[in-house]
DNA sequence: ATCTCCTGAATTACTCCTACTTATTTATCG
DNA sequence: CGATAAATAAGTAGGAGTAATTCAGGAGAT
């Protein structure tokens, strides 16, 4: 979704402790604030540092990375948005327990996935799809408009056209769901696909780097289609689990490794 | 969850234009750049902006809250990263399509809800409550742990005590619905915890302040509780269904008024 | 002659910095 | 137990830097 949680585009190099830390590690149209914020979560979430853990002095932090307060102030209230650390004055900025953090917001996803995502966290997202994405194909049975059908045409025929081999593919991939989503008419619904999306996105590029080809998903995902065009809610449901349980044997086989 | 985003202590009168806006509505405890955040995002999130729109310079509008530049800024990094808006130079903040927000995250359910709620939004949610707490149902049912159900037993017990009339009842009805999410031992669910808990903070609170005392809902949640202590997943999920059906009928029957 | 497309300079508003002041909380001392 | 002190985050002020938009001017094509 938003790209700037991407990594930098070459590699942290993690060899080069005497780097200006943050400041180089900064693409064109990427905020100091948003590297800072990346580098910091990153670090978190990753287990860097533990909940509960409190961050250096805010001005010695903001020297450690060289950059101004301001900009560290700015990075920090980023990441108490999203629920990963609290600050108080004389306290200190303190690292909140896992089940504080939004763990759903896209960005904290794209952390999460920067390095090593820890199987259990993956689980956990794939029997959330598990949960929503059936239940959302069946509401985009009974609900679809015409646009939103063909949308969900398209990206199918996208999927088809580039296969998952390559990058135009997977993001038919991910406009697939999030096009279901969207023709669920829920708002709730709607703002889940940011969040799956990344998981899709993430686990794809996961699967992609361990070069293991998955099976040809297209005819499951075609099935999806038929059903929700029919306006067959149990059948795109049922389709639906089938898609989300291949694709969670695919993405821990590939892991197990 | 955290308290900041909470209304302010006493009401934000709105028929006082002259008053040095934010500045003066903030409790201790409550960060300047909190207030900032919450007096811009229910404006967005209420519709007084809209998507697209752009918000008047970085200069002017913190110049007329009466804050300074680096309060107004902070403010604004924390709406952009919940999704609200998106800012670039030269182009100034824009508001981003409904779409892009992160209406899950627990601070900006409480801006939408600390208005009039619209209908839709709450219909949304319910029928998202309605897919995912019946699973999680389910799962609670096979994988609690003693500390777990005791947790439940304990929400359960609560809420006989004190009645959905008080605030600690109300605050038991919460602790119900968390204790079942964590019983799930999925982070995922876990996480949506905060929202789903947001979701029925704010609408019993709306019920309350429609002085329409709900039917008595704690044989329903015994019943969750029964099937959940059975292990018995299905009983658990359809008990969970029909709960939470019943409380949407409850709170959308107060708001047709 | 008009339209389209490209290039580049001027402008504007965010971005980041420095330095200083204020407020809040915790810990200590009487 | 209450007052005070110390430490650290919070907030203020303003200026230099930077990136993106906009618009004018010109070349080429129709």
């Amino acid at each position: 979704m938003t790209e700037k949680t991407d990594p930098p585009p070459a590699d942290p190099p993690p060899a080069d402790p005497a780097s200006p830390a943050a400041r180089a590690v900064r693409g064109t149209g990427r905020r100091l604030h948003g590297a800072i914020a990346y580098k910091i979560g990153t670090a978190i979430v990753s287990g860097d540092y533990r909940p509960g853990d409190i961050l250096s002095s805010e001005v010695d932090f903001a020297q450690s990375l060289d950059v101004s307060r301001g900009a560290y102030r700015e990075a920090i209230q980023v990441l108490a948005a999203k629920g990963l650390v609290e600050s108080r004055p004389k306290a200190g900025t303190r690292v909140l327990p896992r089940a504080r953090w939004n763990l759903l917001d896209p960005d904290v996803l794209g952390w999460a996935f920067s390095g090593e995502p820890d199987m259990q966290l993956v689980r956990s997202l794939f029997e959330l799809r598990a949960v929503i994405e059936p239940a959302a194909a069946g509401f985009a049975a009974l609900r679809h408009d015409r646009d939103q059908l063909r949308a969900i045409k398209e990206a199918l025929a996208g999927m088809r056209r580039h296969t998952l081999a390559t990058d135009e593919g997977r993001a038919a991939d991910r406009d697939f769901h999030d096009a279901i989503l969207r023709a669920t008419g829920n708002d709730a619904m709607i703002v889940l696909s940011a969040s799956i999306g990344a998981v899709v996105n993430w686990t794809t590029r996961y699967k992609q780097r361990a070069r293991a080809l998955p099976r040809n998903a297209i005819p499951d995902h075609a099935k999806v289609y038929d059903a929700i065009a029919a306006g067959d809610a149990d059948a795109a449901s049922a389709a639906m689990r089938v898609l989300v349980d291949l694709a969670f044997d695919d993405t821990s086989a590939v892991m197990q490794r």
